[in-house]
DNA sequence: GGTAAGCTTTACATCATGTCAAGTGAAAAT
DNA sequence: ATTTTCACTTGACATGATGTAAAGCTTACC
């Protein structure tokens, strides 16, 4: 998934990689889909990406939060790329793909809330934005599909993406 | 396309919707593909895209033009999401796909760099963003995964997305 | 020796795209 | 009036991916 980014993988290109038939990966399986849900939760154990989380979280102030987020969001995104594309464009025409997505998405959903009720309650969030449709706005920016448009088509760096993001989401969301 | 948001849109449908059968379109048009890409062309034209760019671009400075560019960006969107996104899914197994997303983009593109150019010819663009990142990242901010994501997803009206779209791009380019 | 787990091989169903060939009906050209 | 051309129909078939089903093989364990 990473090597093609999702695209062009096929049950029997798995199942050469793995050594085995392609019908014995439907053996463990049950369809392309529930590997793909299974994956991600795999690499999301192997990641350990519920320990780092709680670890942005820990932060001293809002801002710091801010700046500890996309230091680890900027540095997430190209270890699970190619899954995350994988599972976009099935999204479309499979209910379970969309709905694993979503649950993916929530986590940062969570995130982009807590950042912005941080914000909201230290009173630094801009006037003109309600807590609410702040971090909706705020997950948008953050999103894969944003981070795809800047690195692949525009060739930005992971520390450029980093920098000028944090720069940006200060600027919208911190007061004056 | 529109109605079913360019999922599922089998030549049969459109065949049968045209109301000739399946094989008569490819008498047309050699590919599905083919079929999008002139679908694309003549939506253009009926909705008359290139003089409704000119007319944005006439705008008197920078900030009105970006207010322009927005408002008729934010209402133009909602007219072509679901060819777009046709586009956009076929788009990773498609190298035609691919080319007519990019020059659809090209579009945008352009209009990302004129407005970043006007802003730093009037010297209104914030100094620590040099014009060609910054257009980079504006393309980025009105890119169509991003109103989908706000309209679809956090149920934004038009009216609100233009709003908060301005507002962000102004804070996010605009000195002080 | 029997059995169960894990896999193989072969075959087939389905569904969408795309190709091919023969045929039809009506209008246009001669 | 006949022929030709055009736009389409019908039916058959190739391809490529997912997924299902059945029968057989090997190894390890009891």
């Amino acid at each position: 998934m990473e090597e093609r980014l999702g695209i062009n993988v096929k049950m029997s290109d798995i199942a050469k990689d793995v050594g085995i038939s392609r019908q014995a990966v439907y053996l463990h399986f049950a369809s392309r889909t529930e590997l793909m849900l299974a994956t991600v939760q795999y690499v999301d154990e192997i990641k350990n990406v519920n320990e780092r989380i709680v670890q942005i979280l820990q932060a001293q102030n809002a801002r710091e939060q801010l700046e500890a987020f996309m230091q680890f969001w900027g540095n997430y995104i190209p270890e699970i790329h190619g899954l995350a594309k994988a599972l976009l464009n099935t999204r479309d025409t499979d209910e379970a793909a969309a709905s694993a997505w979503d649950s993916c998405m929530a986590h940062l959903w969570g995130m982009s809330q807590k950042v912005v009720e941080s914000l909201h309650e230290e009173g630094l969030l801009v006037e003109h934005l309600q807590p609410e449709p702040a971090a909706e706005l705020f997950w948008a920016l953050v999103s894969i599909q944003n981070w795809e448009q800047l690195i692949r088509d525009c060739n930005w760096s992971t520390e450029q993406y980093i920098e000028q993001m944090t720069h940006m989401l200060k600027r919208t969301f911190i007061l004056e």
